[in-house]
DNA sequence: GTCTATACCCCGATAGAC
DNA sequence: GTCTATCGGGGTATAGAC
C-alpha cells in the first residue's frame, strides 16, 4: 500500500506534468516566449490557473523546463540525424545541420525560446547548459571525425590545410587562448584552429537559420532550404571535409 | 498668423515626439521590445496614457518608429565608421563590422527589437527595409571595393581567387540563381559567387554578435572583442581582402 | 492637446474550503 | 490536489470635459 500507491501517484502527476509541458509548447508557437503564461497554459490544459502551481512554483519554472525539455529534444533529434547518416563525416556534418534547420522551422516559438531574444527577467539556471551543449557537442564530434580522415588521407593537391592559419597578423594566439580554452573541456582534443572554425561554424549555421525564421532574409533570399544547404557546403570545405555528398 | 504658429506647433509636436521616443528607447534597454507598453513610457515622459496617443494611434506605431528609429541610427554609426576609416577596403571592412559590434553592445536592447524574436503579434510594415538595408548596404560596398582592389593587383599566389566556386557539387547554380538575385537590385554588380560569400559574412557578423548578447558564448568564449577580431579577420579573408590593418 | 474616468481585458501569486 | 475567491498589479484603447 505504501509501495503501489506512490507509484500510481507518481504516474499521474508525471503525466499532468508532461500534458503542462505540451500545452505550454504548443502556446509557445504563436505567442513567444515573454509571453507565456501560467493562466492561458492551465486554460488550455482545462485547470484552473492555482492548480498549475502545484506542478510549477513560478513562471520561470516553467519556463526552464520548456528550455531544457527543447534542448533536449533538439538535441535527440541532431543526434538522431547523425547516426542516421553513414559514417562518413561529410554525411553526418549535412545530417546534423539539415536537422537543425528543420527542426527549427518546424517549432519556431521553440528556436525563439533557445536562440533568439533572452527572456527579460528570467535567467536560465545551470541546469540549462547541459542539454544545450548536446546540439554543440555533436557538430564539434563530427568536425573531430572530419579532420581526423583528412589526416588520414593527406593533402589533396587543391587546397591548404584546414588547420593553416589565416592571414591576420598576430591576433590568433590571443583570440584562441582567451576564448575558446574552456570548450576543451567537452572532451575532444582538437587544435586550437579546428575548435575556433567550428566555434564560427556552430554560428554562421545558427545564424543563417535564425535569419530566416526572423525574417531578414526576405527580398534577398529566396530558397531558405537551397541556401542553406550552399552555406554548410562553404562551412565543410572551410573546416576541411573531403566528401561531402555519397 | 497662419504662416508662424503652425511651425511653432509643428516644433512642439517634434520635440514632444521625439521625447517620447527617447523614452521608449530607454525602457526598451531594460524590458524587451514585446513588454514594451505606451503606459509606461508615458509614464516616463510625465504624460498620461491617453496623450501619448496623439502622437503614436497605437502600440505598433511606436515599435514601428522605434524600429526605423534605431535602424538609423546603427546605419549612421556604420556609415560614419566607415568615412572615418581610411579607403583602404580592409580598413573600412574592420572598422563596419567593429560599428556593428559596439553599436549593439552599447544598445542590447535595440539589437534585440532589430535582430531578435520577432514581436509575436506585430508586423514591420515596408517602410522598415529601407533603414534595414543601410547596414546591409555598407557591407556590400566594402566588398565591392575590396574585390575590385584584388583584381587590380592579381593574385598573389598565396591563396585562390575569393570568387573560386568551392567544391560543392551542382548546387551553387540553383542557390544563387534562386536566392540571392534580388540583392543585386541594391545597385551593386558583384557577381554572384561575390554575393553570397557577403550573405554569409554578414550573417556571420550579427550570429557572432547575437550569440555574444544572448549568452550563447558563455563557457567557449571570454573575450568575445578578440574573438570578434578574430572572426572579421577570417571572414575578410575568406572574402579576398588584401591587407586588413595599416 | 491634455486631462480624468472608464470599459474591458490580461497577469502572477496566494488563502482557504473541500 | 483541485477548487473558488481574491489581492494587487499590469495593459490597450476610447469618451468626453476642459
Amino acid at each position: 500500500m505504501a509501495d503501489r500507491a506512490p507509484t500510481a501517484r507518481a504516474l499521474a502527476r508525471q503525466a499532468v506534468h508532461a500534458s503542462i509541458l505540451a500545452a505550454a509548447r504548443a502556446r509557445l508557437t504563436e505567442e513567444g516566449p515573454s509571453q507565456l503564461s501560467l493562466r492561458a497554459v492551465a486554460r488550455d490544459v482545462g485547470m484552473v490557473s492555482s492548480a498549475v502551481y502545484r506542478y510549477f512554483p513560478s513562471r520561470d519554472d516553467l519556463l526552464t523546463a520548456l528550455l531544457i525539455a527543447d534542448y533536449d529534444e533538439l538535441g535527440a533529434t541532431v543526434e538522431a540525424a547523425e547516426q542516421a547518416a553513414a559514417p562518413a563525416p561529410g554525411a553526418r556534418w549535412v545530417a546534423v545541420c539539415r536537422a537543425i534547420r528543420t527542426w527549427s522551422i518546424a517549432h519556431p516559438g521553440d528556436f525563439a525560446l533557445l536562440f533568439g531574444s533572452p527572456v527579460p527577467g528570467y535567467v536560465a539556471p545551470r541546469a540549462t547548459v547541459e542539454p544545450a551543449s548536446r546540439t554543440t557537442l555533436a557538430l564539434v564530434r563530427v568536425v573531430a571525425d572530419a579532420t581526423a580522415d583528412a589526416s588520414d588521407v593527406g593533402s589533396d593537391g587543391r587546397r591548404g590545410s584546414p588547420t593553416a592559419p589565416p592571414t591576420a597578423p598576430g591576433m590568433v594566439a590571443d583570440a584562441v587562448s582567451a576564448g575558446v580554452a574552456s570548450l576543451r573541456e567537452f572532451g575532444t582534443e582538437l587544435p586550437e584552429e579546428v575548435l575556433l572554425r567550428t566555434l564560427m561554424a556552430w554560428t554562421t549555421v545558427f545564424g543563417t537559420v535564425s535569419f530566416e525564421l526572423f525574417g531578414h532574409y526576405v527580398g534577398s533570399v529566396s530558397d531558405g532550404a537551397a541556401y542553406f544547404d550552399e552555406v554548410i557546403a562553404r562551412l565543410a570545405d572551410d573546416l576541411g571535409f573531403t566528401a561531402l555528398f555519397d
